[in-house]
DNA sequence: GGGTGCATGTAATGGGTTACATGATTCT
DNA sequence: AGAATCATGTAACCCATTACATGCACCC
């Protein structure tokens, strides 16, 4: 909801809009989809937080652009002012890691694979984002900002690819033994025969 | 709803104990609440996946302690074999923080700094998890996973401390030129007069 | 007597994703 | 011709938290 508020106080835009920035700008921190942003951005025009215009295009259906208002900009500093809870985790990967008796290993190592190459393709992506996008934007008073968050994806990222290779390392180990340990129970049951 | 399977195969237990046991074990990885964990233990029950035997105790209410069945171990080895999907990322910090420009730094400050707290406690508590409770279980097959989840959370928590202190010092030079700001125009409206 | 811990549960409420629907244009 | 992009929206559904309710016992 909030996120709508704080981006249209950068720059006016569509509901379409907004969708394609958040995944550009805030999205390895947040996320909205646009069964959600569309009926809020009309829950913020009824409260007077937003104003709606509607654009004309050639070629392209209407645009409907979005304003923040002073009661807008209202809102989300009442809203920026709460202090932000911790947020409860839930890790899927993580979890099925910890039920790792239950699994060949395997297929644990398929999981921790295809992780280090999803997060590392964010890192790649926002590194890309502090070097041009930010760097472009030094004139902004919003980039220190955007720099600190970007910076936590970083570091976070890291620590998850540091992490993962150790644990791979691991979980190799652990699959070596358990393919000798069938090849054990096989030539068992072939002299018992 | 695996989560409790997946814990009903360490040992046998009750609603409430599941509840502790998910904060203690898997509370840094995943949680779930009692409103939660009692419904879904009911519809285990109903899908054979789990039994329960009540227990009658003195001075204490009874207790309905579940078990994990064949069945419930299949449908556990099911889902465990599901790719976990990448997760939605969700952090309100870090956004509130994106939008920095929009509140003065000192609560920014604030909000960092009881981050570092909650998280240095959790760290603390993970580390003791380590040494005490995984070492005393070496000779369970899961530890070595448990593990493994143990230090994801060691790795992914030192990196948002160091993030943290070098965002504090930023913070605080941000906070100092506001509050300088904040003098100068003091004084140019005490000239002015 | 009152708070805290044990123990189980339900209902209201809110939040969010997915899927569906529509329709025009541009690119391959 | 068919796929993809632009653009907006709704409805069904799932999941989860919160709050409430109950009741006993132990400790201060």
């Amino acid at each position: 909801m909030e996120v709508l508020l704080g981006l249209l106080t950068i720059a006016p835009m569509s509901g379409y809009d907004l969708g394609l920035t958040i995944r550009a700008s805030v999205g390895h921190i947040w996320n909205e989809s646009y069964g959600q942003i569309y009926p809020n951005l009309k829950k913020l025009a009824a409260d007077g937080s937003v104003t709606a215009k509607t654009e004309r295009q050639k070629g392209k259906p209407d645009r409907t652009i979005y304003s923040i208002t002073k009661k807008g900009r209202e809102r989300l500093a009442k809203w920026l002012a709460v202090p932000p809870q911790p947020e409860i985790p839930r890790n899927e990967l993580l979890l099925k890691l910890f039920f790792g008796t239950q699994v060949p290993a395997d297929v644990l190592i398929g999981y921790v694979e295809s992780m280090v190459e999803g997060e590392g393709a964010v890192l790649r992506e926002l590194t890309r984002i502090e070097h041009e996008d930010i760097a472009q934007n030094q004139h902004y008073p919003g980039a220190p900002y955007w720099k600190m968050a970007a910076r936590f994806g970083q570091l976070e990222l890291k620590a998850h690819l540091r992490w993962a290779e150790e644990t791979l390392a691991e979980l190799r180990t652990i699959a070596g033994k358990q393919r000798s340990d069938a090849e054990t129970r096989k030539e068992k049951k072939h002299a018992g025969k």
